[in-house]
DNA sequence: TATGAATGAGTCTTCATTCAT
DNA sequence: CATGAATGAAGACTCATTCAT
């Protein structure tokens, strides 16, 4: 009744909030959402069955909740990367290491997000709110590109989309059985060598 | 006196077989294999729900039947690709353009083998035959990327083979919407391009 | 057409006949009823399913008519050790030697038979024709203990029934970790040894 | 702020557990496991089909769960009977009519118990229950058996376990058509009439 | 707010039986 | 007479969701 009560109701509510996520995510991105039940999820996170119904809307509202806290961060990361430096190539190579980084440090977002960008079992929100998300991270990095030199960028920015999508996959197959590391330096010098040189006076 | 023949038998059995796997393929390639029920296979496949039990191991042993077919198929494919010329260039432009065509051709197939190939909720047995696969392919490029003057050949190939996996991707998550031809043209130029050339003479 | 070839049909049919219900015997023996698929009665028979149809009434039919078989076997050999001798002593031991022998040497059909004695899941049809045998075979004893000076040879005679039962179910339960020949004996003795004496004369 | 109590809870689900155990005891004894159905188990309890995997593991767990109830119960009752007397007549007519006091009470219970004890059909473990408890009662037997005298105590407790179990088995399937007590009476006099009496000074 | 008992629609799977040939 | 493909009803089991407290 309180102020402070409903302060500390709100905290709860946070906490709760943020132990289901985080407790679905991880059963989402590794055994699948469709075997992931509710009963698990509720157990993972410490609390009932019945509250996770009070915080989402549902077990489909639950996934559209994780992956729009998935799309919001990534969003903010990719920012992040390109506002700091000038030079495109350091532009670009930040950029790269950023979304590398990220994919390693928050494997299961990605897992998630990748396994449902091309599952049409899952619903149709949330096509809707991945797809135009990748539109996005590849028209960030055509300005980039185009200052490199490429007479192509969009078609380079599409494919270079395609090769990150590609390894990040296998990564996330294969795991550490991968060479990611190595792939990232490779892909990063191939763009930045087979770059028309002259372009940078 | 006169029983149906054992080659009467034989024929009903494979129309049979056909008709479900040609059913359970486009269900499990457009809704996703555990959004799939056994009785809209057998409703759309034309059949009894009982009778997909005389012919296969239940639904795994369904989509297990499935993607061998599909891995055969694909690998007859690749062989022919690899022996239709000497020229590296040429064989490269020839297996990329069988591998699109044959993508192009067999949606269903590449769709389901793609999303089943980072799905955690399926059964083990199809990873095992899925993993191997690939890396065949991707082996199978690396001599004529060495003809090519590559360096780094191995990495190339990958980097090729996730190039392809994530170009693959968009169009089957796109669908006509991407650019598929025109992403197959530069790609094929770029790797030949970026080729160190002088290594050919 | 020939009398000659419907002399062969009706071989044929006896023989197709008792190959199923050999079958059938023992798979209802081994597995149970409800455990036993006609499939399976049909592949170790080697005939078809549809085959079985023309022969019996269903897979209830073909329980009855198996039973039938025991019932009437069982009943040849209790009239055969009843008129061995005249003297009531050699008359029991011939009798329960008798009895012990063909369970032993008919295993399946007394397991069979037993278990469906008090299973009411089965078709009440069984139930009435085990029944009435198991007090036929009662009451044919009583006159032998009679004899053998018994006050209430009634009672005695379904104690020893119920001996017979107990230990029976005993041995088809154990196997041959059951010392059934050992009791055999220890029953007899018991039978004759506490008859009361004096009218032996 | 008023959650259901844990002790609520507790009571709840006692009495759902205690309802499915009870139909399904019945069910199952009077028209056997293999015919028996979940949901008519559940319709009988007045509850649902799923609430009965919430607290059973299927239908082979609830058949376990009952069966160890009744063995439970059972050996309590067996205790009691070989304490109350130290006259070896007065301990074996005890324990025998508390026997068939127990049976004829919880008729239900020991025809579920008989009719698996011999069903191949039933899985392992109800099996692994079942046999060495049989055992059990007859090896307490023994000690009154040689107390009375009995040359070969060991056999004599199988002869009369077995007697036992044939006895019930009638009943069982007979009802009170069989005169369970008069064969009651009857066996007790037998067996310590001919006890040899001299032992007993 | 929080609990977990209860529900019931939906799923996979089995199998006795039918039937065209 | 003989076959085995095909059927479909019935059964066990799962699990998202609701609701009384």
């Amino acid at each position: 009744m309180s102020p402070k009560s409903k302060e500390q109701f709100k905290v709860m509510r946070q906490q709760s909030m943020a132990a289901i996520k985080e407790a679905a995510l991880e059963l989402f991105a590794e055994r699948g959402y469709a075997h992931t039940s509710i009963a698990r999820i509720a157990k993972e996170a410490g609390i009932s069955k019945g509250l996770m119904y009070n915080y989402f809307d549902g077990k489909e509202g639950l996934l559209r909740a994780i992956v729009e806290d998935a799309i919001e961060e990534g969003q903010q990361l990719m920012d992040e990367g390109l506002h700091t430096s000038e030079k495109p190539e350091e532009q670009l190579t930040n950029l790269l290491n950023l979304t590398f980084k990220t994919v390693k440090d928050n494997l299961h977002y990605w897992k998630l997000i990748t396994s449902l960008a091309f599952q049409q079992d899952v619903f149709e929100g949330i096509q809707d709110i991945i797809g135009p998300q990748t539109m996005e991270n590849v028209m960030a990095i055509i300005p980039i590109l185009e200052k490199l030199g490429y007479e192509d960028p969009e078609k380079e920015a599409m494919l270079l989309g395609a090769s990150l999508d590609g390894i990040m996959i296998a990564y996330m197959s294969l795991g550490d059985a991968y060479p990611i590391d190595d792939m990232k330096e490779y892909l990063i010098n191939q763009i930045i060598q087979k770059a028309p040189a002259k372009n940078n006076k």
